[in-house]
DNA sequence: GGGTGCCGTGAGGAAGTCGTGAAAAGCGCG
DNA sequence: CGCGCTTTTCACGACTTCCTCACGGCACCC
């Protein structure tokens, strides 16, 4: 869980950083002038700081001074200032970036975790899927199956990472043949069901009674979890 | 002396940008195209990348990728683009940072220090890679095996030092191509298998039967400390 | 009950991939 | 210019994977 240290002096603003940051599971820490924003800091040491400079009694560079001092913590600096000389002024005392308002929230977020990504260069990214006692490390392509690894062929792997990157919907066979082959018509319909049972066999406790990589009649197959 | 490899495909914007840094003290190395800006990254080692992402021959994304699947330098990414999609794909591919063009000269020198300030501190450290009778030293290039040290072509030292970045990682042939030569070359698809190996027959106990240096057949190479 | 789809499974040949030896093409250097 | 080293290409068995076909089972409908 991660914690940033959001500081914006606009309630609505504010709020909207709130809510999208909470959204995407970091647990957030609001202040509104850059006295408390620098109280909280020291009470609660962030990951990463959101600033917006124009605070209404410290000045926002200062702010970043003072963090500064004391902190390698990144800062994201947030402003409405468009100006070159701010931009500058703000990287210089130790700012990390610099998004001028308006901005698109997936880009703050995408440079929220680029910031982020710096600070903990061991707590990389890991997409692991889990289930029943099959493990799937969708970074590395290696699969467990009752802690022995599995070896899957090209195509095995293939339709397994397009199930499992989503979940619990159904998936037709129209589309996971265009996936595969790149030709959604004239193919022999048996052909995915080869492929499906191979994946049973290698993954399902029981392959006959699948729990796990089911078949939707007449439609195309779906991942439960 | 700071290096800065400087890849864009438009010589104005290339001398330019050679011009002020230049100027501020950097040593630069300029590119056109993604297959001489690998080549030179592999040559010099910059200590931070300026990348246009709208090369001629292989997509500025793709790049990114085959920079970061061996190295953790600053990337500083440039581009016409303004879509957000295209900044989060960037960021979220391992970029620090996204600057569209038209620019201002003192913003980006400003980015490039924040960025480049980054990535000094964590230089000092030093990384060494051990596994059966091999030690390999990442920082001095030197390779021991049997406590004997043994002698690596710069390809085949690219290629080692790609997969112990990823240990356990999977890397598709497609990376490691375009890593060592820039292109995703399909006419050859015996060239890894060569250096592959000349890698197992210098560091493994058994060349035939590889317990580090993985096959993952149809996929790629693996490393397996 | 028989017909009709659709799904699961086994088998086998075609096609592709891997590892290896060997040889041509570059390249740096004296 | 020749020499050694490296890179790149080619050729060939051994092996793996892909893909098609054929057959049996199950559910549903007339």
């Amino acid at each position: 869980m991660t914690e940033v240290l959001v500081v914006d002096d606009e309630p609505s603003m504010l709020r909207a950083l709130h809510l999208n940051l909470t959204a995407r599971g970091y647990q957030v820490i609001t202040a509104e002038d850059g006295t408390s924003a620098l109280n909280k800091f020291g009470l609660h040491e962030p990951a990463v700081v959101v600033l917006d400079l124009g605070l209404p009694d410290i000045d926002g560079l200062d702010v970043i001074r003072a963090i500064r001092t004391g902190s390698q913590v990144p800062i994201l600096v947030l402003s409405a200032r468009v100006g070159s000389n701010d931009k500058v002024a703000a990287l210089d005392l130790g700012a990390d970036d610099y998004v001028t308002k308006p901005f698109d929230m997936n880009e703050l977020l995408a440079r929220l975790r680029a910031a982020t990504r710096r600070g903990s260069p061991g707590a990389g990214r890991r997409k692991v899927v889990a289930f029943a006692d099959v493990t799937v490390d969708l970074d590395s392509k290696q699969v467990l199956h009752a802690g022995e690894p599995v070896h899957l062929t090209r195509t095995e792997w293939h339709l397994l990472e397009l199930l499992l990157h989503n979940p619990e919907k159904l998936i037709t066979s129209r589309q996971l043949l265009i996936a595969l082959r790149g030709q959604p018509d004239h193919t022999d319909p048996s052909y995915l069901r080869i492929y499906m049972a191979q994946l049973r066999k290698k993954l399902e406790p029981d392959p006959a009674r699948p729990k796990h990589l089911l078949t939707e009649p007449g439609m195309g197959y779906r991942f439960q979890p």
